[in-house]
DNA sequence: CCCGTGACCGACT
DNA sequence: CAGTCGGCCACGG
């Protein structure tokens, strides 16, 4: 399965056969953020049966292999802040604002209409 | 198997 | 309300 033919969600699994399972799990969980919402590296933890790994459902979204096939940029920490280094973390913050996503401080303004 | 490294989180000053 | 602190956990060396 190449990247550049990987259009449903059977096809990103599909890609992620030799990803571990948790890996899998994320990018899944991340593939199905519908455009305009976001969500937080908590709520993804816990979606997934792994409540207290938002810190290891952050460093797999740090190595997206599917980028922009899997919209990391929704994913977002619970204050609505933007993580990483200043640079990419801006990066995904404009990409949030362009998709309609209402942010004030350099923080998406979480509310339960954005969350998802 | 131990250790350091994070795009984290919640509680507590 | 801004910092700090301890706990968390997958992954790679």
């Amino acid at each position: 399965m190449r990247r550049e033919d990987v259009k449903t969600e059977h096809d990103v699994r599909e890609f992620l056969k030799d990803w571990s399972e948790f890996e899998r799990a994320v990018y899944l969980a991340a593939y199905n953020i519908p455009h305009g919402r976001v969500c937080t590296y908590g709520s993804i933890a816990k979606r997934i049966g792994r409540p207290r790994a938002s810190r290891a459902v952050a460093n797999a979204l740090h190595n997206n292999p599917l980028y922009p096939i899997v919209p990391c940029w929704r994913v977002v920490k619970a204050d609505g802040g933007f993580g990483g280094d200043q640079k990419a973390a801006a990066g995904r913050r404009e990409h949030v604002r362009s998709e309609g996503i209402p942010i004030a401080n350099d923080k998406v303004i979480m509310s339960k209409e954005v969350l998802y």
